[in-house]
RNA sequence: GCGGGUGUGGCGGAACUGGCAGACGCACGAGAUUUAGGUUCUCGCGCCGCAAGGUGUGCAGGUUCGAUUCCUGUCACCCGCACCA
């Protein structure tokens, strides 16, 4: 036998892969489905991460099992290729961003080949290519065409490095997500995406989808639906002020207001305002703030009050003040609130800064020294008509008075806000829109998509924050699709969400010239059966991606309301030291090298061994030696081969224990705990000291999706077939239970002896073998004994005293 | 501050629904094979103890015949965040 020569054993079946198309989908719609998607990559700079093998792997694992239980799998890839590191590279190197784009696919390409994903590559789309953002502008026209498209002037974020606006989402710690740059706040126009009118479809479909609950849970906070009320609060200048609160029951306590530096009534009342330049200095100095610096944590309170006008409480006919404070923002309920500190946190603390009395109204705490914030145990208290009611029943109460008096309603209010769609930047798909002066923003046509981006010289964002691409008057002066005036077209382009919100999708029907997908393929394929990707896309691209699919399902496009039927997250690879591989720590784990020193078969079955699949791992550069020594052993079972159609005996039941196993461990996303059995298997094997065919053959199938190459090469040079071509083996569940099993025997809780029984014993046989042990009559012996447990094939337990 | 998560040997981790804590690996120790190194093979390996035995899943309690698992409290660390009224 050949030594593992795991270089030319990966070139070689890689080789006849390609060469076959052995994962091609088939076109057969009357086979079952399985629709298994990965996160398609950014193609950085810097190569593949050692990261990106490993949900890869896992989904690889299930795609190539679901093809050997017969399914008709597509198990696609492609390249989210839009993008600031790559602009920005451009820009620093002098090298146009698609000719970047393209060499950093051509790398990574190369790379994940490398590793023997069974990826379709006759199904590979790239969010940069003219024939596939065709259909991401034609989305967002339908969008623009449906209402859900606007524009809207409003203070962003402003990245003063990338020169581009950001949405919230995007801005990490005060600072830009992908460049670290300080971030301001500056007015633009901006086009918007309607993903508010969506909230609450977004939150109710949850239940039809199988997702951790993790990610339910993080998915609902964000959209973040409460239950409150508005309540009309009159003032001294004799108009209305309307807040938004979900603690309507605590109106009595409401001792002041506080309503958003922003507030359009500052403007309206500024003639009444006594302190109108104090009130002018705070504003500058809030609009000045980053949401950062706005929202910091456990800051000290500041503000403030509007001198000269007053707010009255609807409830009691109370004048109170009102001020001005930046820890209410604008862009949530009404930008204004009613501050009740006994029973708020914030506005506890602002109170005692501002010395503003605290009145309690529910009882239950001890608001001398803090809020008391609890719904569930408190009682009402100097709240008129509301004393002596629950929280829960006060609550329903006092709406009822808001509506019967005309001074509020309920409310049902969300944390979600309208999604900021442009972008000041070269690198991303143009917004089709033009600008006329006659008809307001029209849409481009639709047969004039894909409107491609212009090839130019200059991709460099602009000083004042326009896109670079309104330097251009040849790419700027059209005319007006609706009249045939001259106009001008939108400069801005779309964020990195776009490409990756509608991904799936195409690759359903990659090659459609006259449509996204046909209706055909995508009712075949969709929706996609089993989502895997990072925790960190959970929100954002997780809720986007679902409102677009819905949009696109509400337009007729897809059969389906949700996209993906199960989601499920990997954790991060860690460096050695634990912490995050970075080049600046020094702890980058290069793949090519692992590939080039263990193989490709040796990495996978490392990361899939590394630990539990959903949390983070270090790297261990000696742990996965282990891995490489378990193929070794395999590879050599070759030499202790014998012939045999059946399982052995002796290894009967081990064999079918193992498929178990790995059957629904793979299921389970417990790769780790999969390959731990196989090793298992293995030392038992080589304990009895040979193999036969139909040991190995199985053996082979089931190590074939965590390690493709290496079981291709012994199954083909035993059986002379292709592996990949064969069937998932079976287990009999009868097979799987031992004949003899041992059973514990405790006295008291503690160990004292192991029995072996025989698997149909009787309880009273058993506690007999018991009570005859040694070790158990010394344990007992002067005790009387109260009660004997017996767990059928588990234990025994002598309770004695 | 809010939301989510995690704490088990020297290390990564395992443990079904409350039933032998530490599977499977790594590292380490002893031995065998080898000219040597590497490879491979055998045995050992939570901690204390010569042993019998005791003890042990972040910490303190509780429920139970029995708790890594359930409950209460607490500490530490990680991730996310839009002070969301």
């Amino acid at each position: 036998m050949s030594r593992y020569d795991y270089t030319a054993i990966e070139q070689k079946w890689q080789k006849y892969w390609d060469e076959h198309h052995s994962f091609r989908v088939g076109t057969d719609y009357s086979k079952p489905k399985f629709f298994a998607l990965v996160e398609f990559p950014y193609p950085s700079g810097q190569g593949l991460h050692i990261g990106h093998p490993r949900p890869y792997t896992a989904m690889d694992i299930v795609s190539r099992k679901r093809r050997l239980e017969g399914y008709n799998v597509l198990f696609p890839m492609g390249w989210d290729a839009f993008g600031l590191p790559t602009e920005n590279f451009a820009i620093k190197n002098k090298i146009h961003p698609a000719i970047v784009t393209k060499n950093n696919v051509e790398r990574f390409k190369g790379q994940l080949k490398s590793l023997g994903l069974s990826f379709d590559w006759d199904r590979e789309v790239n969010t940069t290519d003219p024939e596939y953002f065709k259909w991401t502008q034609w989305i967002f026209l339908q969008m623009f065409k449906k209402g859900l498209a606007y524009k809207k002037e409003m203070a962003v974020n402003w990245c003063t490095s990338c020169k581009v606006v950001l949405a919230n989402e995007e801005v990490v710690g005060g600072v830009c997500e992908r460049c670290g740059g300080e971030v301001v706040r500056k007015v633009k126009s901006q086009w918007m995406l309607k993903i508010t009118e969506y909230a609450q479809r977004l939150l109710d479909d949850l239940d039809q989808v199988n997702y951790l609950d993790k990610i339910k849970v993080t998915q609902k906070n964000w959209i973040g639906r409460s239950t409150g009320a508005e309540v009309d609060f009159t003032t001294t200048t004799g108009d209305t002020l309307t807040v938004y609160t979900t603690r309507p029951d605590t109106l009595f306590g409401a001792t002041y207001m506080v309503i958003s530096p922003e507030h359009p009534n500052i403007e309206k009342w500024a003639d009444k305002l006594e302190n109108m330049e104090e009130i002018k200095v705070y504003q500058e100095a809030a609009a000045r703030k980053s949401d950062f610096d706005r929202t910091e944590m456990n800051k000290d309170k500041t503000g403030v009050e509007l001198k000269g006008v007053r707010a009255i409480n609807p409830v009691n006919g109370r004048e109170i003040p009102i001020f001005i404070s930046d820890y209410v923002l604008m862009s949530y309920g009404t930008g204004a609130i009613m501050a009740v500190p006994a029973h708020d946190t914030r506005d506890y603390e602002f109170a005692k800064v501002f010395n503003l009395p605290i009145i309690e109204v529910v009882k239950g705490g001890d608001i001398e020294k803090e809020a008391f914030t609890d719904c569930a145990t408190g009682i009402m208290t100097n709240s008129g008509f509301l004393d002596g009611l629950s929280v829960e029943d006060a609550k329903v109460k006092i709406k009822e008075w808001l509506e019967e008096n005309g001074k509020g309603k309920t409310k049902v209010n969300f944390k979600l806000r309208d999604w900021v769609f442009s972008r000041q930047r070269y690198w991303g798909e143009p917004i089709p829109i033009v600008h006329c002066d006659k008809c307001g923003y029209v849409a481009l046509p639709e047969e004039e998509l894909p409107l491609t981006l212009p090839d130019v010289e200059s991709y460099m964002p602009t000083d004042n924050g326009e896109s670079p691409l309104s330097t251009l008057e040849s790419f700027i002066n059209t005319t007006c699709p609706c009249c045939g005036g001259p106009a001008k077209r939108e400069t801005d382009t779309m964020p990195q969400w776009a490409g990756s919100s509608w991904y799936f999708l195409r690759y359903c029907d990659p090659h459609n010239k006259e449509q996204l997908a046909s209706k055909e393929a995508l009712d075949y394929w969709m929706p996609v059966d089993w989502y895997n990707g990072g925790m960190e896309h959970t929100t954002l691209h997780l809720l986007y991606s679902r409102f677009w699919h819905k949009f696109l399902y509400d337009i007729g496009v897809t059969s389906q309301v949700e996209p993906y039927m199960k989601r499920t997250s990997h954790g991060m690879i860690l460096g050695e030291d634990g912490q995050k591989m970075s080049k600046s720590r020094g702890n980058v784990i290069n793949p090519d090298d692992v590939v080039r020193d263990y193989g490709a078969d040796t990495l996978r079955l490392y990361e899939m061994f590394i630990g539990d699949f959903e949390k983070t791992a270090p790297w261990s550069p000696s742990s996965i030696k282990g891995c490489k020594r378990f193929l070794d052993r395999v590879w050599a079972l070759q030499e202790v081969l014998v012939d045999g159609d059946e399982y052995r005996e002796e290894l009967k039941s081990s064999f079918h224990k193992t498929i178990k196993k790995v059957s629904e461990d793979i299921e389970g996303l417990k790769f780790n705990t999969a390959i731990a059995a196989m090793m298992a298997l293995i030392n038992e094997i080589y304990a009895i000291g040979s193999i036969n065919k139909a040991e190995f053959g199985t053996l082979c199938t089931l190590l074939n999706p965590f390690a493709p190459h290496i079981t291709e090469e012994m199954y083909n040079s035993v059986f002379g077939d292709i592996l990949s071509e064969q069937a998932w083996p079976k287990y009999d569940e009868a097979l799987c239970k031992d004949n003899t099993i041992e059973i514990v025997v405790q006295v008291n809780g503690k160990l004292k002896a192991k029995l072996m029984i025989s698997a149909d014993a009787d309880k009273d046989s058993v506690i007999a073998m018991a009570l005859a042990e040694e070790k158990v009559k010394e344990a007992v012996d002067g005790k009387s004994v109260i009660k004997q447990i017996y767990v059928p094939n588990k234990l025994v337990n002598i309770v004695a005293k």
